[in-house]
Parts: structure tokens; C-alpha cells; sequence
DNA sequence: TTATACTTTATTATCGAAATTATATTCACT
DNA sequence: AGTGAATATAATTTCGATAATAAAGTATAA
């Protein structure tokens, strides 16, 4: 792997957990002294991580986190009901009973985290397993639909979406809730109910759909 | 606007008239010249272009036009009629009148070019401006969906989309197919009827989704 | 002749500095 | 003090050069 994929990689999981403030500034000059490496090659990498659109770019002004926005979060939401319903659908019809049993295997294994984090005070420690589980998951669900386009842009819409979580979710509030949603898709789609897969898959992220989210002050740097 | 940006435009542009060869190497040391810059300066734009799926990118091997592939354009027709419907349909509800005064307006000019190309021999000069029109109509139909995030992706995939289309659709034999279609939707979509329009649009676009197409030899260079 | 190791050439990746443009500070003036 | 121009500072954009890597070509041995 070259040095400008392996620090494309770094910012993506931290633009993807989080690690960065809302709104905070990326500076190529800054970041180049932390990977050892020169200020064009973070530009090259900022470039290709804004036309995924996890970061921002303006002219002559440079690279930023994006805020926080509760109507981007139920467009990213939005988009995820669209993808992950007809993924879904498409993958009961052709994904067969191998991946039935992928399918199984990572609900196994997601539920397993979750479970373990309902059950204790401070979950902080599992956040990161919980993460690729639960995007594991997901993109397992539309594993089968056939269309490496479909999964692409769903990838894509799903680290915006993460992006964009606030603080509340990832303190697994809604974990109890998250189980049970889990396990419903997972029923709905061994089932082969097309109907019933995309209303659970809906339903699973419907909470994200309410404007009621709370502004939250936008820290700039 | 910067030098920078005006490059991507303009090999934006080139990538989506089918300019260049599929599959044609694209070497930031000799676009260079072209474009009277320097190579960092065209590697960058590559970069943004590739994200974007106009551009293929391989470590250590440099950028090429993707490939002709009708895998892909099955793909993309079948995100276009997933994206055009959902947006039409949220436009039809949230639009209103001046949302049905701008689509009128866009099927009137496309119509417009449509009739001169069918009257025609020799179409070529106008497919810049039918392709511009076109375009215009799609984005018209989806533009009140209310969804940045919708439109976005819209864009991303209509550009490849126009890209993975060979030379027999540039040579408007479905044109008289094409005028009763953007019709139809027009109507469908003025009479609010969600379900006629989002049938409309999938068979409009129906044609690109079968298989028959016949493989083209691919040049590389 | 075919395959393999070695050499040469061409292309790509990275860098640090110069040129351009934005942002912050200073200072004069009302 | 408050406003605005002028200056100083800091950031971004662009560049040409060098280092690293792949591709092409050549020679040698089985």
C-alpha cells in the first residue's frame, strides 16, 4: 500500500468515528507533520476524501469536518431506507442460502456486542467492535443484490451517516431497541418477506427521521 | 475560479461526451501540456475525477477511462430509475406549481431539439445541446425532491451513466421512442400520479437493462 | 525456442519551495 | 472608541525536481 492510500484510510476512520470536531479545519500543513509526510500528499488525500463527501472543500479556503446537520442526517437516512431496501430485496432473490447463512453469522456476531454492551455501564470500550459489526451487517444484508454500484454508493452513504451521528448515539441508548431491530430484519429477510424486510429496515432507522433533533452548538476551529 | 477546478470541469466534460477512448490511459504528464499546468496539478484533478467513478485509478499504474461495460450500464440504469423515481415522486408531492412550470418548461425545450433531430439526417451538431436538455429534464423532474443528498447522487451517476453509453445511442435511433417517453413522464408527473410516474421512468429507461448489447471491441492505448 | 535474470526507459509518487490568495494586525483618521 | 486603509502574517495553490516503482527491452542459459 503507498503512503497516500494508507493515510486516506487513517482520515477516513477517524472522519468516521468522530475523532475530528464538527466544523474543525483541516490543515494540510498541520496534518503532514503528523503522518511525516509532505502538505501535497494530505491535499491529494483531503481531495479524494471530499468528493466522498466526508469532507468539505472550499476555494482558496481548504478543507473542513462538515457540520453537523440534522436535515443532512434524514437525507443520509433517507438514502440508507432507499439502498438498504432494495439491496435487501435483490439479495433474498438471488443470494441463496449461502447468503442466508453470511447473513446469520454476522447477526450472530453483532448481536453477541450487543448484548454485552446492554448489559454493562460503560460501553466505551466496545464502541469500535460495535461499529464494524453493525456496518458489517448492514452492508452483508445487501451483499447479494449484485450490483457493486448499489454497494459502492451505499458504502458511501453510510460513512456520511456516521458521520453525522452526534454524541447521544453513540452512547447506545437505544440499544435495547437496536437488538430487537436487528433481529427483526434478520427474521423478515431468512423469510424471504420482501414487503416486511423493507418496512423493518425502515422502521430500524426511523428514528434518525424526526426533525426533533436537538441543535447542538457547532464548535469551529 | 481556480485553475484547478476549471481543469476538472473540462475533463469532466470530456469523460462524459465519450471524448476520450474507453479504457484510454490518462497520463497527468502529458495532459499537463494541454493544459499549460503542472502534473501535481492534473494528478490532483484525476484524483477528484476518480472518486467521483469518471476515472479509474490502480496504485503505482496511474488513471484510466473506465472500461465499456454493460454490466455497469444495467447498474446505472437501475440506480437512475431508482433515484429519478424516488426523487419525482417527492417532487410531485412537495413541488407545486412552480416546480410543474419549471418541468413544462424543460420538456418544451427538449422536446424542441427532439423534433429537429428526428427531422434530420445528420443529428451530430445537435448532440451537445440535446445531451445539455436531456440532462436538464432529468434533473428538473427530481429537483423539488427536497433532498440535496438525492441530487447529488443523482448527478454522480447520471455522469457515469452517460459515459458507459456507446456510440449507437449518440446516434439517436430511439429518438422518436425518446420524444413519447419524456411525454409521458411529463404527463404522468403533472398529474401527480405517483405510480404511472415512477413506471414511466423505469420504462423509459427499460432498454438500457437488457443484456443484448452487443460487446464492443475496446481500444486501449 | 523459451524462460529467466539483468539493464534501460518511462511513469508514478513524493517532496519542499515559490507564487498566489486569504486572514489578522497595525495604524491613521473621524 | 470606531471605521477603514495599509501592512504583516498565515494559509492555500501551483510548480519543477527527485525518488520510487513499473514496464519494456536485452542478453544469457537451458
Amino acid at each position: 500500500m503507498t503512503y497516500d492510500n494508507s493515510i486516506f484510510h487513517e482520515l477516513e476512520r477517524r472522519l468516521t468515528t468522530n475523532e475530528f470536531l464538527h466544523g474543525a479545519k483541516l490543515r494540510a500543513g498541520i496534518l503532514r507533520a503528523e503522518f511525516g509526510c509532505s502538505a501535497s500528499t494530505v491535499r491529494e488525500v483531503l481531495f479524494r476524501l471530499a468528493t466522498d463527501g466526508l469532507v468539505n472543500f472550499q476555494e482558496q479556503r481548504g478543507f473542513r469536518v462538515p457540520d453537523l446537520s440534522p436535515t443532512k442526517l434524514i437525507e443520509l437516512t433517507h438514502m440508507r431506507i432507499l439502498l438498504e431496501g432494495e439491496g435487501a430485496v435483490l439479495s433474498i432473490r438471488k443470494g441463496g442460502v449461502a447468503w442466508e447463512a453470511r447473513l446469520t453469522a454476522s447477526h450472530h456476531k453483532l448481536s453477541h456486542i450487543e448484548k454485552r454492551i446492554h448489559s454493562r455501564e460503560d460501553p466505551a470500550e466496545l464502541v469500535d467492535i460495535w461499529f464494524s459489526s453493525e456496518k458489517e451487517f448492514h452492508q452483508t444484508l445487501i451483499s447479494a443484490c449484485g450490483s457493486r454500484t448499489l454497494k459502492q454508493m451505499h458504502s458511501l452513504i453510510y460513512s456520511q451517516f456516521r458521520q453525522q451521528l452526534m454524541e447521544a448515539d453513540r452512547r447506545f441508548d437505544f440499544i435495547s431497541d437496536n437488538i430487537k431491530h436487528h433481529h427483526d430484519i434478520l427474521e423478515a429477510a431468512l423469510a424471504a418477506d420482501e414487503t416486511l424486510t423493507r418496512k423493518r429496515i425502515h422502521d430500524h432507522l426511523a428514528r434518525h427521521l424526526t426533525g426533533k433533533t436537538v441543535s447542538i452548538p457547532i464548535s469551529k476551529i
